[in-house]
This record gives C-alpha cells, sequence and structure tokens, in this order.
RNA sequence: GGAGAGGUGGCAGAGUGGUCGAAUGCACUCGACUUGAAAUCGAGAGAAUCGAAAGAUUCCGGGGGUUCGAAUCCCCCCCUCUCCGCCA
C-alpha cells in the first residue's frame, strides 16, 4: 500500500513518481481522504463531548446523586442527541474509509529512483551476463521431447488426471527435480537463510498483504467454501508469517527459504509455451523471503540476486541478470531484477527467477513493522524475496543445456553427488 | 463433527458496568550505586489517526446490540486449547 500521508503532503511529487509505471488518478483518493478527515473531525468533537458527560455523570452518582434528578436528566438527553448524530455520522464514515481503503489497495508501489523507466519488455536494462562458454553448440531436442522419450515427465497422462498445463514425473525425472530442489536449498541454507515449510493454503489476507488481491484475484486457484487458496508463491505464506506483527529491531534482518509448489491460474496467457515445463498450472519453487532494516534494504537487493544467481552459477547454465524498467515491474515492486537462463529450444534466454525489493509496501499493507530500542513508535520493514529458483524451469534448462549428441543427458557436477550418476 | 475452556499492551498475566489505556512480572530506556559489568534501587515508557503544538479520538480476537457510560452485560462470527469421535 502506498503511504496516504506521503500523498496528502506532496501529490505533485508523488504522482510522478508513480507516473513513470503507467497513468494513475489519484484525485479521487484525495478528494476521499478530505471527507474522510473533515467527517472524522467533526465525529470526534462529539465523541468528545458524550466522553465528558459519561465521566462527569459517573462522579456525581458516585458522589451520591440521584439517577433522576434533573441534572443529570438534562445531561443524559444531551447524550442521548449525540449518540443520535454519531449513529448518522458513522455509516457515512465507514463508507468512506472502506472506499478509501479500496481505492488505496489498486494503486501500485512507487518505483524506486534507481528503477529505469520505461513502457513495457522492451524497455528493460541487462545488467550482466554469465556463462556464455556454456551455451551448447549444436541442436537439441526439446526438453518435453526429450523428456517424453526418456519416460521421465508426462504430459498426456496429467491432462487426464487433472488438465492441461500439468505434468508428472516419473523415475530419473522425480529424482531430479528432488535432487535440485535439495541442491538448492543446500546452498541457501548455507547462504543463511533458515529454511520453513509454509502452508500453501492461504487466505484473502495473506494475498492482500502480498499485493495479489484484489487486482489479481483471476491469477489464483480459489477454495471459495474456505476463504483459502492456493499460493501462487511461497512470497505469500512466508512473508505473512509475520503480518501484524511488532518485531524487534536486533530480530532483522530474517533471511527464509522455502521450498513449495505453487499454483497459478495462468488465465490470459492461452496458446503460450503450451508445451514442456516452463508454464504449469503447478510447479515447485524454492523461493528467498527477508525482512529487513529499511536502511539495508537495497545492499540486501543485491546480495538477493547474487544469492539466486549462485544456483545458476553452481549448475553452470549460461544465464543474464535483467533490470525491470518501470512499465514492467511487478505490482507491489519497486525495483526487481529478473535472471534469464539459456533455453536452447527457444534460443532465448527465459525467465528463471524474479528478484523483487518491495520496500515498506507489504509491509504496510500487512502491518509488519520493528520497534528500535529505547526509541518511540514503530517503522514498517522492508520485504524482498527471489525465486533461487523455480524448479520445473531449472530442470528444462539442466535437459537442454546439458543434452548430448546420443540424447542422454550429462549432469551438472554439482548434482551429481545427489542423484548418485553422471548420465541421465 | 460433539462437549467444555479461553482470546487483554513486545511477551506473560490481573481485571465482571463509571476516575481502566488498563495492576503486576519479564523485556526496554534513563539515572544512582560500581573501576566496569551483574545484581539492587529510583524514574520513565503501549499502538494508530488528526494536529506545528497543546491536545482530541480510536484500540482489551472481529462484527453488531444494551447503557448517559462497556475490557466487563447480550447476540453473531473467527481463532486457540482440552476431552471425545474420525483420520494421514
Amino acid at each position: 500500500m502506498i503511504d496516504l500521508k506521503q500523498l496528502r503532503d506532496d501529490p505533485q511529487k508523488f504522482s510522478e513518481r508513480l507516473n513513470r509505471r503507467g497513468s494513475y488518478n489519484l484525485q479521487p483518493i484525495l478528494e476521499l481522504d478530505h471527507q474522510q478527515r473533515q467527517l472524522e473531525v467533526e465525529r470526534s468533537q462529539l465523541q468528545a463531548r458524550s466522553n465528558v458527560i459519561g465521566k462527569v455523570m459517573g462522579e456525581r452518582i458516585r458522589a451520591g446523586a440521584h439517577p433522576q434528578d434533573p441534572e443529570l436528566k438534562d445531561l443524559r438527553e444531551e447524550a442521548n442527541q449525540i449518540k443520535a448524530t454519531l449513529a448518522e455520522l458513522e455509516p457515512k464514515s465507514k463508507e468512506l474509509k472502506a472506499n478509501l481503503e479500496n481505492l488505496l489497495l489498486t494503486i501500485p508501489n512507487l518505483p524506486s529512483e534507481s528503477t529505469p523507466t520505461g513502457k513495457g519488455e522492451e524497455d528493460n536494462v541487462e545488467v550482466r551476463r554469465w556463462g556464455d562458454e556454456y551455451i551448447p553448440q549444436t541442436v537439441n531436442l526439446p526438453h518435453w521431447e526429450l523428456g517424453e522419450k526418456q519416460g521421465i515427465l508426462n504430459f498426456e497422462r496429467s491432462g487426464k488426471v487433472a488438465q492441461s498445463r500439468f505434468v508428472t514425473l516419473i523415475g530419473a525425472g522425480a529424482a531430479l527435480e528432488r535432487a535440485l530442489i535439495q541442491f538448492m536449498l543446500d546452498q541457501q541454507i548455507a547462504a543463511g537463510y533458515v529454511e520453513v515449510i509454509p502452508p500453501v493454503l492461504i487466505n484473502t489476507q495473506s494475498l492482500t498483504a502480498t499485493g495479489q488481491l484484489p487486482k489479481f484475484a483471476e491469477e489464483s486457484f480459489q477454495c471459495k467454501q474456505d476463504d483459502l487458496w492456493l499460493s501462487p508463491t511461497a512470497e505469500v505464506p512466508v512473508t505473512n508469517l509475520y503480518r501484524e506483527e511488532v518485531l524487534a529491531a536486533s530480530d532483522l534482518p530474517i533471511y527464509h527459504c522455502a521450498y513449495t509448489p505453487c499454483f497459478r491460474r495462468e488465465a490470459g496467457s492461452y496458446g503460450r509455451d503450451t508445451r514442456g515445463l516452463i508454464r504449469l498450472h503447478q510447479f515447485n519453487k524454492v523461493e528467498l523471503v527477508k525482512l529487513v532494516h529499511p536502511q539495508t534494504s537495497e545492499q540486501e537487493h543485491q546480495m538477493l540476486v547474487q544469492n539466486a544467481e549462485a544456483i545458476l552459477q553452481g549448475l553452470k547454465l549460461p544465464y543474464r541478470v535483467i533490470e525491470l524498467c518501470t512499465g514492467d515491474l511487478g505490482f507491489a515492486a519497486a525495483k526487481c531484477y529478473d535472471l534469464e537462463v539459456w533455453l536452447p529450444s527457444a534460443g532465448k534466454y527465459r525467465e528463471i527467477s524474479s528478484c523483487s525489493n518491495f520496500d515498506d509496501f507489504q509491509a504496510r499493507r500487512g502491518s509488519i513493522r520493528f520497534k528500535e530500542a529505547g526509541q518511540k513508535g514503530t517503522q514498517f520493514v522492508h520485504t524482498l524475496n527471489g525465486s533461487g529458483l523455480a524448479v520445473g524451469r531449472t530442470m528444462a534448462a539442466v535437459l537442454e543445456n546439458y543434452q548430448q549428441a546420443d540424447g542422454t543427458v550429462r549432469l551438472p557436477e554439482a548434482l551429481q553427488p545427489y542423484l548418485g550418476r553422471e548420465i541421465l
């Protein structure tokens, strides 16, 4: 959530920053805010008088006054008047507040100063490339053909069990998936992340806090009977572990890694990536989540990206780092780097990790605060997260980049100990 | 699913209609004592909103109600715990 106070104090500057993303009309928010505050002044003055009356009557009665005394009767009548007026004001005030809140929830985060300005994908900036020398020189089978040929991936039967865009991993395929997960977790735990296995059914409040709701409801699977949703990413449950908490400054930074299945409806992606492991309704991911002191969040973000890169480097998979421009930035993000792995079947780099800094946007929506010892008041933490990595896409990259002329796959050295073999 | 108990400040835990934003303990801050620390003693200190400030309002799981006045009484919902049932 954006900071209403900041918006109010300097609407001009605020909308300039926001409009680097696209065009947003903040006028209705400012107007509602103004009305709401006026009403609030009126309401609180009446309430103050009512409180005084209550206090006075209490004192009199305890001092032995009779409730039927004329003086008390007058007070009681005045209080009843006030109560009637308040009863008219309150529904209005509630409605204003709700409308304001609903509007605020649809405004995306401000891009950070350093985020490049641009309209869309084409304006993203390549930051660096790694591992050109590992790009295969020969033309190989796409991973889904290879996987089906080897009998380690099965899409057809998965469609029977669920729908299209689901996969079943079989034999060495399942083992490879587990090995990748284990490898990723081992690396991230060594890098200082504390592993968690969170719920993957999550409530509406949690999705609202991290920014998936209310705007992107059609992206998630919902269990309507229970107000629960299937987690689209571990970002949601892990960040929400700390929702509505006041942490001690000394608790920060908090680093978590989490392996979870992720579920996405992929509404509106008909016809895109219809084959293979690239775009599924259910996939596995190892996620990195950080809650940090605002002063450190920029460095923490750089480190987070490096932690994700370390997995690709460990697997010797060629990749590049892209910084997203303002137009391509996710709803809640202030700054974001994507890691894109080389995918021979596509002849291009494909996203395999997205590492975002949300500043205090999610923390404000979820009320995740911290307190500096000895200081008054609280501050919002900064939240960050990134994939470390998307497991299915990593498997696709391994199968394609490590394919040999005879149709076998020579496993990356880092994975060999996990699988107890060199060739797949 | 059935029966019972409970949800109070960062944490623990009192409080059953009026001066309760709330005792007490822990943790926290400042001061004294000490070479320093610990221990001890004294003082301070909840959060949010509006306000330049003084101050005002709100907050005792959530929502409604009774009352001049609700943490406290009534209704609904959610959550946690215990027992029973079922189940991996």
